[in-house]
DNA sequence: CTGTTAGCGCCTTCAG
DNA sequence: CTGAAGGCGCTAACAG
């Protein structure tokens, strides 16, 4: 509480008649090695001079910081802050703290962040979202990685698996063929797909395992339109809007994330399409924020805080290994109101 | 690109040949007092040795670090996601990295991370969310932002003015109160509101303005009831559970933010109340997730990236004032489906 | 168990 | 314009 400008280490160190070491010790060091004496002295000292350490300071005496960065695409959508929040919880319980980088899913600021990361000199990083079949985008983060673990950082990626670090990898196209093989099953024989951007491993992995859903389901479909645009809410309005204006007639949309999938539904009311009577809806994600939408959505259900929270674990709780680990988590198919049987012709 | 573990000043002053103190003029320095020739030398060596400076030792030598705080109640609650989002696209126009702490809404942690913030120096900090109207808790609060601001850090508030800090202050009760008038001039008299946890300044801020709008249409409610509790999607339904089992008969209710009127709406759903037919049902906010939803919902929107960005120019970018000032921020009532003329009776 | 003393990587006067 | 040297706050050997 002391009105000082800054109280350092040397004042609480003087304040208890100790040496700097001593209070160096007690307030941060390795443990009981001070006696109860000491300790008490110190931290009366500390306590009332309102002392914090500084942690600049410790992080270059020690040559590592308690910070852990985490980069997404974009903070505001649900998919990411989900993760984000996984990834904060464990953080807190390892008393570091969270740096965030919003990449605005611009590739070069992806790489700005890892460098900024590796400047902090953070302990770990974990690189939500950055799924680019682009083999020189790529390299380039993975120079930079591997420059941020030249300093000793760790590193986990959630949904990338083309970088050689721990991932956290959600079965997309596992999940997506199981959603497929569902609704192939329920009779649907003329489909869309809203694929999202090109080069988008994600989204071209939801394609494929759609795909190999209907397949599986011994079907041949009679149609499979694909719509690319982005991998946003108003992306899927947009293509949602392609689709009616100048697309084949289908009974089965699927939009390869829960965001797009709403954008399509809001469209499809606009034009009067009742789902799922007419045309039956799919989405994939199940962020907690739609849960209430009504016809309610049909989706996959990926665990997104969980996600976080094994990638952190990952990159700072458990031991180092040499060959990177991967965890596969699976998605699980919810059906709900916005699918059907397809109308009767 | 090199492999050595960690590349530092002195190293990119060897191989450039010149001394310290000029790799780090032009590294990092104010800028034009080193000769093109040097400057040239010093850049390639930094630029083949992969060099980054240690942001924590510059921290140190400087006395200031690029990093600013953002403490919200939770991350993954949409409100504070997109708060975030424009704060740190502000924090990364100046250079700034953001660090991130999420509550989860209890006051100790909110201390704790202020704490952690003046240990890493951070030159500004953000606190979004909390508006308590306990004594014990502000002052607490208002010690650890004292110190805060003694190692030289700036702060500001989003939605809390009993602080003595620059604040971003969402009207609340104004727009509240021209929701209220709306809902009243359509005929409603017989209102429930799902009002949040008490002693949430947010949260009674907006019941206080709802009233006053209700009086400003020159009606006098036949019925008024208050349900409080959490201020989530949860709440909300449960809420609005409590309310259909044994609250008074109402055609409007107001659920002070729109989690908890999404949560209030699948609870009518669920017990085949028709809304708007039967009720009406308005939130606030404006939550960009759910503007799809269907009957879309009647709220106040609030600029919540934009708040966010204003609280971070206030913070750091704008000239430090003496006085507090404080950002008002008006919110705009959106009529939407999910309100209507009470059914006759 | 406690104190002394080098650094950690960088910035910044202060001379040259 | 450039180089030498001290200092930022803290940690970690190394001696007593």
């Amino acid at each position: 509480m002391s009105t000082k400008q800054t109280v350092t280490l040397v004042d609480v160190a003087r304040r208890a008649s100790v040496s700097l070491a001593t209070a160096s010790r007690v307030l941060n060091g390795s443990m009981r090695t001070v006696g109860p004496e000491f300790r008490a002295r110190v931290m009366d000292a500390a306590q009332e001079l309102g002392y914090v350490a500084n942690a600049n300071a410790q992080a270059v005496a020690r040559g590592a910081s308690n910070v852990v960065g985490l980069t997404v695409h974009d903070i505001a959508d649900p998919y990411f802050s989900a993760i984000a929040a996984g990834v904060m919880r464990v953080a807190d319980e390892h008393g570091l703290v969270m740096l965030l980088g919003s990449t605005e899913r611009s590739p070069e600021r992806e790489v700005e962040y890892v460098s900024m990361l590796r400047a902090q000199r953070a302990r770990a990083l974990i690189i939500a979202g950055s799924r680019t079949s682009d083999r020189k985008r790529i390299d380039r983060l993975a120079t930079e990685i591997a420059a941020f673990r030249g300093v000793g950082g760790r590193v986990a990626c959630i949904s990338q698996n083309r970088l050689r670090t721990d991932t956290v990898l959600p079965q997309n196209r596992a999940g997506a063929r199981d959603l497929g093989r569902e609704l192939a099953a329920m009779g649907h024989r003329r489909f869309a797909v809203l694929a999202g951007p090109r080069g988008l491993l994600t989204a071209s992995d939801r394609l494929a395992g759609f795909r190999d859903g209907i397949r599986a389901a011994d079907v041949v479909p009679e149609e499979l339109h694909l719509i690319h645009g982005p991998f946003t809410r108003d992306g899927g309005y947009e293509s949602a809007l392609e689709l009616l204006r100048d697309g084949p007639r289908v009974t089965c949309l699927f939009a390869v994330n829960d965001v797009m999938a709403v954008g399509a539904m809001a469209a499809l009311r606009e034009h009067g399409v009742a789902v799922p009577d007419q045309v039956s809806v799919a989405g994939f994600d199940d962020i907690a924020t739609l849960r209430d939408l009504s016809p309610a959505l049909t989706t996959v259900r990926l665990p997104l805080e969980d996600m976080g929270v094994r990638a952190a674990r990952m990159t700072f709780v458990d031991e180092e290994s040499d060959t990177p680990r991967v965890a596969r988590v699976r998605g699980q198919v919810i059906l709900r109101e916005s699918t059907a049987a397809p109308p009767a012709t």
